[in-house]
DNA sequence: ATGAAAGCGCTAACAG
DNA sequence: CTGTTAGCGCTTTCAT
């Protein structure tokens, strides 16, 4: 362990020099800028960050706390940000929750968040009275549908305009049985809510009633539950000509599902999901999807959160706000 | 902020009865305990990571550096390191270097691995040369198939048998011309040269010879490689009855292609893929692939890790190893 | 069972 | 242009 201490005996200088050299600080003559450099070459000398963030309260870290790593959505959204953060100059470190409230609220500790200048976090488990109870002054914005308290940042996607989108579409094109995958019955403010609420909200807007039937709930948004809501829709000699996936996930399970009962996709079954991902473009039939705007979203939160970092004025009274980015459907093969 | 001397004060109490309340240390009478763990409740205090970790040198934190969020393989393999730290009671950060030589210096320099107590790290740049300069007594993990110092731990998966073994079974079920899209002409030791050696070597094992126009290179492993590969291969006017793509990614896209082109999979061409993603079961017609064991890879890392960091002694000259996990392939719908 | 003192390695503030 | 002093919030050590 060499510490700056070290460097400066070695250099024969104060440890404030050595200080102003490695911050790129003023003042410091250029013969005794090469001699401090020397020496930290000499010795290997590299900085300890912990001490520096204990001391400056800062540590050039941003966090992003989800919750799963592996899902292609915050596998995409995570890649993004950490480039987006990386152009700005800082670094972007991933925490997984697991969906757990344990685990978001403790990624959400004071003793945790002291980690990072700022974070950004996608909670699925905590509910408002858990978010009200909230104590910190890192810089935090939320994304995601849970609402959250007027005093923190929110960037969130249109789930319900980008489902009303969807099935506005398959309604518009011949289907009139839609089945939604991943929806949800009771309305709150989920995700599974929001984008059921904008497939009804469709359906209204043609003076159609929805079928409860038709609404097929799921455990996970992950491929295996498309599939096996597609067969269980079957076997329950439930009719439908569209389906509708609250993920390109469940609709890839949905995909290969129809397949296996040899209907044709879009002639019998149109097909959509949400989130647009990479994937979307390879499968075969080739998926339509909602984009949710990632793009988008990775840049405001990480402005939003630069601002705050900057202006570290913890009674900064400035207003905040939930800000929805607008989604659009992509047209593929799987639709009409 | 709430300090710990101010709990202390509040209870009226030294600093230390609190640190070792909070440390679960014994020596504390039951009342007292009681009387502190109502103050932190009640001023919402919680302790600040940074300065613990500065005085005692661990975070609690483990790193994973890789070089994307986004790939399937690379989501999948974080997603189990966190969950396996956690049931280990660690957290797990994960941080992305891009690919660049430059980042994946910097993620090992000396300030930044003091954030983690033990860092798992999957290097694709880094050259033995960079490799042999590094300095740091942070316990590290390497993954991946560039070579690694005799002093690191290195666990890594078996490319050449995996690919020996998929390339094998698609010349030993009447394909004759077998390309392999993400190889290597050049035999180095990256992953695209392993997975090429593999190939190699299935043929050698029959007395074939391998056709070079049948070995596609491509610049990185995502699915629109793969496509554009098979594409490329049609219109040079290579045959080919059977394509070994070196990632599932790869292969998607090879798949996606043969549907362009109108080829019947396996009829025409067999398709088989490496890293057995959640998606190889999914994809139209379902994905044969190779399962590189990435449980068994994760479990390893963190209890190689685990055992550094605990005889933490920098001298420890205990044997370090590169161990090799073994790969099976796993049929589906793609190969006969 | 509890507390006082010292110090982890760095930098802000000020002095020279 | 360079150095001195103090202290970030915690835990280790040793005393009581």
């Amino acid at each position: 362990m060499v510490r700056m201490a070290d460097v400066a005996r070695a250099a024969g200088v104060s440890t404030m020099t050595v200080s102003n050299v490695i911050n790129g600080r003023p003042g410091v003559r250029a013969d005794t800028r090469l001699r401090v450099l020397a020496t930290i070459d000499e010795l290997g000398y590299q900085v300890n960050a912990t001490a520096r963030s204990l001391r400056t309260g800062r540590t050039g870290a941003i966090g992003f706390v989800l919750p799963e790593l592996d899902s292609p959505y915050y596998a995409h959204l995570s890649n993004q940000l950490s480039a987006a953060a990386e152009r700005r100059g800082r670094h972007l470190l991933v925490e997984r929750t697991g969906g757990s409230r344990e685990r978001e609220l403790e990624a959400l500790s004071f003793g945790h968040l002291r980690r990072y200048d700022g974070v950004i976090v996608h909670l699925v488990r905590l509910e408002r009275p858990d978010l009200d109870r909230l104590r910190f002054d890192t810089p935090v914005v939320f994304l995601g549908e849970s609402p959250v308290p007027g005093r923190f940042e929110h960037v969130m996607m249109d789930d319900v305009g980008g489902s009303r989108e969807a099935t506005g579409h398959l309604l518009g094109t011949r289907s009139r049985r839609v089945a939604i995958v991943g929806g949800r019955h009771e309305d709150t403010e989920d995700m599974a809510s929001l984008r059921t609420r904008g497939y009804r909200q469709a359906h209204a807007d043609l003076g159609l009633d929805v079928d409860e039937a038709l609404v097929v709930e799921s455990r996970t948004y992950s491929r295996d539950e498309g599939h096996r809501a597609v067969l269980d829709l079957r076997r329950a000699g439930v009719a439908f000509d569209a389906v509708f996936c609250v993920t390109d996930a469940l609709a890839t399970g949905a995909l290969r599902a129809l397949a296996d009962l040899g209907l044709h996709v879009p002639g019998d079954v149109q097909v959509v999901g949400f989130d647009n991902g990479e994937e979307a473009d390879f499968l075969v039939p080739r998926l339509s999807s909602v984009e949710p705007g990632n793009d988008a979203i990775a840049e405001l939160a990480l402005d939003l959160l630069e601002q705050r970092i900057r202006t570290a004025d913890p009674a900064d009274a400035r207003p905040r706000a939930t800000t929805t980015v607008t989604a659009r459907l992509v047209l593929r093969e799987s639709t009409r």
